[in-house]
DNA sequence: CACTAAAGCGGAGGTGCCTCCGTTTATTTA
DNA sequence: TAAATAAACGGAGGCACCTCCGCTTTAGTG
């Protein structure tokens, strides 16, 4: 197995990942953050020398980190998948299923809206890299699937849906009008949702 | 009432066309001309500026007349497919069908050669518009099962294969690698496919 | 520590994009 | 034909992109 501490890099599978010099790491992280906020709110078109300033290093450092903006995209939209799966675990842990579900349904909306302003530099990456499309749309509805098995096994919500289903009930967000107020209407729709799902539970 | 012309405008279908002056015309159709052949060498990127400056007038008439770059890729586009269709009507009438349909494939390769250069921004075109998609492929495939049958029909050509086996020959075309001599090979290609369409012919 | 090579930084500068608006030109009207 | 007017032109200017390379910082080494 590969130990990351200690002296020792040398056991690596592919070609050479290189280990990150300790700024190099700083300024690479900061810059993700900024661009996944810069992103999100003003779309792909956000400016990259605006993010560069924002994350407080030149212009330069933000190309040699990532060579395109689609680079700069892929990244910020693992990191979100990433996020998005991680908070199905912490919140399972955390609190009773239902409310598990319900609060990750809640951040589930966030994602679609860093989602929907990178839109069409998205729809040309997820064609092109087939990769991406697998990895990323795969972990999302795997977590999902753990949360709902999990509250509809503790007798929390009714047993006669599975996660595809209400993976479909969702889908109204993602493909509602960008009006101002969709960040507003997708909780509602989230809260909705969940009155339904614990309505005839077991338990 | 907006009885615009005299002699003889008035018969449109659509919301407003609007008749373009003489000099717009003229200086649209430079543009088109000089941007398909800057899209086929340089790629979706040529510079507009260069196509504007080749075609002998301002950036802003450029822009007046193709709001964005997919504009103008749509358009050159379309054009490209309408003069491959054109074509194949013209060989069919000036040459016996199977001298004609080897002319259209060879001219096939270089409408394959402008969709290479436009290859970027005609997947998210084509995606995004789905007009687009339906009308263009539609048409070519129409234009090729023309020069097929006839060439099958007149006995130049075998009978046991149809249009969408040459299509599917063709394909190699396509998804040749972009070599140098990508061009040469193309043809070659051609010459073997028409040799083996030749071959076994009742006539 | 002091030193050094390598890694990383950053921003000036050249290029292209696109908007805006004063000037030119085709067309219509008298 | 000349004047009037709406359409079209074109390029300067402002902004973002991205490359290039001299300068700075880090992380090892004696």
């Amino acid at each position: 197995m590969p130990d990351q501490e200690m002296t020792a890099e040398a056991t690596r599978d592919a070609p050479a990942p290189k280990a990150l010099r300790a700024d190099a790491q700083r300024n690479r992280e900061k810059l993700v953050e900024v661009a996944a906020q810069a992103f999100a709110a003003d779309g792909v078109d956000a400016s990259l020398e605006d993010i560069a300033k924002r994350a407080g290093v030149g212009i330069g450092t933000l190309y040699r980190h990532f060579p395109t903006r689609e680079h700069l995209v892929e990244v910020v939209y693992r990191r979100e998948v990433e996020g998005l799966c991680h908070a199905a675990e912490e919140l399972a842990r955390e609190h009773p299923a239902d409310v598990a579900l319900e609060l990750w349904m809640q951040r589930f909306v966030d994602y679609i809206a860093t989602k929907r302003g990178l839109a069409t530099s998205l729809r040309l990456l997820l064609t092109t890299n087939s990769t991406l499309f697998s990895d990323t749309s795969g972990r999302v509805s795997g977590a999902m699937r753990g949360l709902i098995d999990a509250a509809s096994a503790s007798g929390k919500i009714r047993a006669d849906i599975d996660a595809s289903d209400v993976m479909h009930a969702l889908g109204g967000i993602y493909s509602a009008p960008n009006t101002p107020d969709w960040r507003e209407r997708s909780g509602r729709l989230v809260k909705l949702l969940m009155d339904g799902l614990r309505f005839g539970a077991r338990g």
